[in-house]
DNA sequence: GTATATTGATGATGGATATCATATAATTTG
DNA sequence: CAAATTATATGATATCCATCATCAATATAC
């Protein structure tokens, strides 16, 4: 059956949105298709009038998450100890748990090195707006020294999150977020 | 046909080989039963005889990887400057460039939180074993801020190699290597 | 209001893959 | 050297999944 246009549009940002979602939680070779439909309450049928191929959905879903968590980043520049901040809700069992909702960094970098082209461009895009952002949070002598600090705490942080998550030992997970959270939270060089 | 006692023997430990390579190369999702068979110069079929399932293999391999690995690790506390020999070596291009043969946890941790439990035991153990060798390399005041220092080492160079892999520009991908090669690779607090 | 276009549903299709039953052949064992 | 054992091969089965052809239904265009 035909849909309004309206209707058809809201249908398709809730399949990318749901992408987004699964994606992070199963992994890009974790979810079908058809499972991901379901979700958003439609059948997988209708998929390919709306995305050309799944590697399409997911760099679409990947720029989306991105984006949006790159702005949630600037967001915190307004307020006091941006660093200290971010690290901490990063490096927080509450981002540990729900990977839904989380980084998608964190949650697919593994994977994106055997991903198609598309999904590769869009995490380098998105690796490259957090340094930058990040740069601008960290301290430091010179610009070069911001940015190597920007880029080891990015690397601190992704790490220590998938190390949190892959273990099976809650008190050793909690143990991995807490050395991070003190290690690369502060902005001192 | 049958084959003698040791061949059967060599040939299992050939696959267990192939699959830790494998599995490295290309995900635990990413690479199946009979590629492995093939690559150990067996079909498919035998497999069941030697193992009881592909996650059995996969925590099999896994075993094996890591501990190599870590006894790779200890061998470098009789050298100079182990911490940098240790970093330097891990954030390489050559590290980087050779998944197959490099450290499982890089490879492998985004997926072992989707892995049965074996799996995931397998990689909970090898990480505590790092863990433990680093915090020889490492200095600090007192014993609880060399383990500190050890889990942000280890959190740091998983994160820097997995961003490093995933990014698809050879300069930004190298720049994260030695801006994590110069935060971690110092033995000072 | 009728025709057309288009969204979404239903249901193939083809490929891949884990697992397993059975066959084959060669090694042990007696 | 014969019999029993067993490692590997062949091939089957069952499942899953991406993609697509076709159909039904209705919203938009004329």
């Amino acid at each position: 059956m035909k849909v309004s246009r309206e209707q058809a549009a809201e249908n398709r940002a809730r399949v990318v949105e749901v992408a987004g979602r699964l994606f992070r939680e199963k992994g890009f070779e974790g979810i079908a298709v058809a499972e991901i439909m379901k979700g958003a309450g439609l059948t997988h049928g209708g998929f390919y009038h709306q995305f050309g191929s799944k590697d399409e959905l997911a760099a679409e879903a990947c720029a989306q998450v991105l984006s949006e968590q790159a702005a949630g980043w600037r967001k915190l520049a307004a307020g006091d100890d941006p660093l200290g901040t971010l690290v901490n809700s990063y490096l927080s069992a509450r981002h540990r748990d729900g990977a839904g909702r989380g980084c998608a960094i964190a949650c697919l970098v593994a994977e994106a090195v055997r991903q198609p082209a598309p999904v590769r461009a869009t995490f380098t895009k998105g690796l490259r707006d957090f340094i930058e952002v990040l740069t601008t949070f960290v301290t430091g002598r010179s610009a070069a020294a911001r940015r190597e600090k920007a880029l080891a705490t990015m690397s601190g942080m992704v790490g220590a999150m998938v190390l949190a998550r892959a273990v099976n030992d809650p008190e050793f997970s909690a143990e991995i977020l807490r050395a991070g959270a003190k290690a690369f939270g502060s902005a001192a060089a």
